[in-house]
RNA sequence: GGGCGGUUAGCUCAGCCGGUUAGAGCACCUGCCUUACAAGCAGGGGGUCCGGGGUUCGAGUCCCUGACCGCCCA
């Protein structure tokens, strides 16, 4: 069977992607008796999602340290799943509905709209599994998990009630940020902080002058603060708050700095995170003039009504008409504004429930400490730190209806309050009607059980009893807080142990600008265009040979290029062995010849190179490891001297190894070519050994004899090139040492004698060997300039050589290795200047 | 304002515990359609390792400092 001329992925991608799904090769069973464990869960992607760059990178990365360890005899489970996304998947499904007229919270009931958020995963949702599977991802999808599926849903419950009745979480009145696009509290994690161009409006308060960059909050002012120690203001205890015509307290507080503008602020407890803080202190009224809607409320008196931005307008039209806009400047501020409307967020005092964070932080944190968690790159414990010492409590309702609801049940006959595991129907203390608390919790909550919840817990089940805790986590650093932090505190917490052993940060994928891919910018790279386009395998490729630990990873069509020709070169040289020993034929057992055993002992080196690699998150050495091999020594030296040889034996064994080496990195190719090499149906690469390092495996003999022989054809290779002679035109010369001199001949196009060298003549030369070039005379001055450029940097090193090995203070305290080795190059270079001189 | 990271060939980056003449891919130049592959082969040019100071027998690598770039937090 012949293979196909050129590499053409798209003829066998997608039904092997289908196949690995269907035959379920990639379940994970229990581990046997001594078999280490290798478990990963995947870090869940938006149900609402479609296949990015960087998920491609993320899913790479994890594939190929999974299929490692599970070609390495691992019992390996990774699994997969999605999130429920509260807020994008609401507002995905709303905005659907309002295309068709409908809006949910006026025309549906909450029931009616879960129905419909469920219509809609049923028919959407599936989308990033689809495209996971044509990437390849070898996953358990028997094992597949959905942050609001039953199971995780009783893992919520479980979890909340257990807080709720230890005093973990709590329910109060705080500032929150509020999003008026989303309508719903959202996280500190979920504000964005903008640096924006705002003005700082300076206001007659009296016989005080207040700065604000926010004039529509004065409706709300229940007090003025001047620092205690400003000697300006003594005895005042009072002014009149302009517009609401309020008496207000003047405070002192020092939050008020003397020599900031007047010395006197003004403050705004409802509606400002730091005025909220002065307001307890100062046991100040709240009073709430901005709504939920971001519009002035009947507090704000005749502004009601108005948009605060509208409001904000007219009370500074208001105010330069009474005389009391002393002035405005230009003032840059930082704006938070919601990470996923991008609206600006307002600070609300509202209800809203929390989880005390200090003390699982402190066991979070001690658990990094101590490397039972442990960060890769380490550069990212730092920032670990930074954050987790100043954790501030984690706000954990959102006003939506997409999500688990908080299981909390109100009396209002007896105001008795019950968390509970199963659902309410009556007051378990006056036996009345309760309702439900209608806030849903943030997604983060459930996600942050994901290690454990995806397993079956909080039942005690096997899964959870052999891969919990997983062994590694690959990630992104933006969710470091969102989601590792949390699920490590959460996995402490409820199964004593931290959630994972490692984990590892990859980088951003960027354009080839370096620019970071965004809808915005339109420099988004479509994965699933891409590898469409070049081939899975390729991408990967080109994904993976940029991803050194903590860098970015710069992706662009040359990468993809080259990455499509490496593809296409194993191709063909599969081609080539096919060529030569047809499908059926095995391996002639014949004893190996001296380029079998150079090439045995290569591979040995690649195979311990590659395991380390992948050991150690080094995804580009192990791209490079294999990349080089298969180039240099698979292509370019062993194929050749099998070419000149004519002897093809083993050769098939060795590439069928290759393969193996490769498999976790480019595993559509390696399966295609391992069946059409004769890989028995049914049966998969996947499933065979990694190569390992055999300490036995090391042939110096043979890499010393393959290694000259390459010494001598690039010698006789670049005196062809100095001399400037025609690639094609035969020639004779003379080696001093013995090789074999048909491969010479078949590699160089030099027709060598083995025997004393002319010095006459052009000479190549090194410590080891001469070799000569039998032309006249003429051609030798292109020659004379390398020979120059060679003898100085002989000098050059000498020199070097010389002085270290004269410094006493370097012989008494360099290693002796260090000093033998300088010892041994100095003998080389001298032998080799002796030559150029001679 | 606080913190983190980066600066090495034209470009993108490696360079792990300080130790031989600082590497790779791509790009570039020269030549070759050599019976697997032009998505290929052979050869070649290209470096003030950001600046300054220090530690060391020895610094791209460690320390201090400055500049510039990027990111995170407030």
């Amino acid at each position: 069977m012949q293979l196909e001329k050129v590499y053409e992925p798209h003829l066998f991608e997608s039904r092997w992607a289908n196949w690995w799904v269907e035959s379920g090769i990639y379940h994970a069973s229990a581990p046997k008796e001594g078999q280490p464990v290798f478990s990963l869960v995947i870090p869940p992607p938006n149900v609402t999602g479609s296949l990015h760059m960087g998920h491609m990178l993320e899913h790479t990365e994890i594939d190929v340290t999974v299929r490692w360890h599970r070609m390495k005899g691992d019992a390996t489970l990774w699994l997969p799943g999605t999130d429920h996304a509260g807020i994008a998947t609401e507002m995905v499904v709303s905005r659907q509905l309002q295309a068709k007229g409908i809006f949910y919270r006026r025309d549906l009931t909450r029931a009616e709209f879960e129905q419909k958020v469920w219509e809609w995963k049923a028919e959407s949702g599936g989308t990033i599994k689809r495209q996971m599977i044509q990437i390849g991802t070898s996953c358990d999808w028997s094992r597949e998990r959905f942050t609001y599926d039953p199971g995780l849903s009783r893992a919520v419950r479980e979890v909340f009630v257990n807080m709720y009745e230890r005093g973990v979480i709590y329910r109060g009145e705080y500032m929150v940020n509020w999003c008026p696009g989303c309508n719903t509290a959202i996280s500190d994690l979920e504000t964005v902080h903008e640096e924006t161009d705002g003005h700082m409006w300076h206001i007659q308060y009296g016989p005080l002058t207040v700065a604000t960059t926010r004039p529509e909050t004065m409706l709300g002012d229940t007090a003025v603060a001047v620092n205690p120690n400003d000697e300006r203001y003594a005895g005042l205890t009072t002014v009149t708050l302009p517009l609401m015509n309020r008496e207000i307290p003047v405070v002192r507080d020092d939050m008020a700095d003397p020599e900031f503008g007047s010395g006197a602020v003004k403050i705004t407890p409802a509606h400002d995170p730091n005025d909220f803080e002065a307001g307890k202190r100062h046991n100040l009224p709240i009073i709430q003039v901005i709504g939920q809607d971001a519009k002035i409320m009947a507090t704000g008196g005749k502004y009601e009504g108005l948009d605060r931005y509208e409001a904000r307008k007219r009370i500074v039209a208001d105010l330069l008409e009474l005389g009391l806009l002393v002035k405005i400047e230009d003032h840059k501020l930082s704006i938070g504004k919601c990470q996923r409307c991008r609206t600006v967020v307002e600070p609300l005092v509202s209800k809203q429930w929390f989880v005390r964070t200090k003390p699982l932080a402190a066991k979070a944190i001690a658990a990094v400490d101590e490397k039972r968690i442990d960060i890769i790159p380490e550069t990212w414990v730092k920032t670990w730190n930074e954050w987790m010492h100043n954790i501030r409590d984690w706000c954990i309702s959102r006003q939506l209806w997409w999500g688990h609801r908080i299981p909390v049940w109100y009396c209002d006959r007896c105001g008795y309050e019950t968390a509970s595991r199963e659902d309410l129907d009556a007051c378990p203390k006056c036996q009345s009607a309760v309702r439900q608390d209608t806030d849903v919790l943030d997604t983060w909550f459930s996600s942050g059980l994901w290690p454990f919840s995806t397993l079956g817990w909080p039942d005690q089940t096997d899964d959870l009893k052999h891969f919990y805790p997983t062994s590694l986590l690959i990630t992104g650093f933006d969710i470091l807080f969102f989601w590792v932090a949390r699920m490590a505190m959460l996995g402490i917490e409820f199964m004593g142990d931290v959630p994972f052993h490692k984990v590892y940060i990859h980088g951003l994928v960027r354009d080839a600008d370096k620019q970071k891919m965004s809808k915005t910018k339109g420099n988004v790279i479509d994965p699933l265009v891409v590898t469409e386009q070049y081939g899975t395998d390729a991408v990967r490729m080109a994904l993976l040979i940029g991803a050194a630990p903590g860098t970015d990873i710069v992706f662009s069509p040359e990468r993809l290029e080259s990455s499509r020709a490496f593809a296409n070169k194993i191709w063909n040289a599969a081609r080539f062995i096919l060529m030569n020993i047809p499908v059926g034929v095995e391996d002639a057992e014949s004893p190996l010849s001296v380029e079998d055993k150079w090439i045995d002992s290569r591979l040995n080196h690649a195979a311990q190179a590659m395991n380390q690699a992948i050991d150690t998150y080094r995804y580009h050495e192990a791209a490079q490891t294999i990349w080089h091999f298969i180039y240099d020594d698979f292509c370019d030296w062993y194929i050749e001297l099998k070419k000149i040889s004519g002897n093809w034996g083993h050769i098939k064994s060795v590439f069928e190894k290759t393969l193996r080496l490769l498999h976790p990195i480019m595993p559509f190719i390696t399966e295609e070519l391992w069946h059409r090499m004769g890989g028995a149906e049914g049966d998969s690469i996947s499933l065979q050994a990694y190569p390992q390092f055999d300490p036995a495996g090391t042939d110096e003999a043979a890499e010393k004899e393959i290694g000259l022989l390459q010494d001598v054809v690039r010698a006789a290779r670049n005196l062809r090139a100095d001399l400037g002679l025609d690639p094609k035109m035969p020639l004779e010369g003379r080696v001093s040492v013995a090789v074999d001199l048909n491969a010479v001949q078949r590699l160089a196009g030099v027709k060598c004698s083995v025997g004393d060298v002319p010095r006459t003549g052009p000479i190549a030369s090194t410590a080891v060997f001469d070799l000569s070039i039998d032309v006249p005379e003429t051609a030798m001055e292109a020659r004379k300039q390398r020979i120059e450029k060679e003898r100085i940097q002989l000098v050059k090193n000498i020199s070097n050589s010389k002085r270290q090995l004269g410094d006493e203070t370097f012989l008494g305290k360099a290693p002796a290795k260090i000093i033998d080795s300088i010892r041994a190059k100095l003998a080389e270079y001298e032998t080799q200047l002796a030559k150029l001189d001679a």
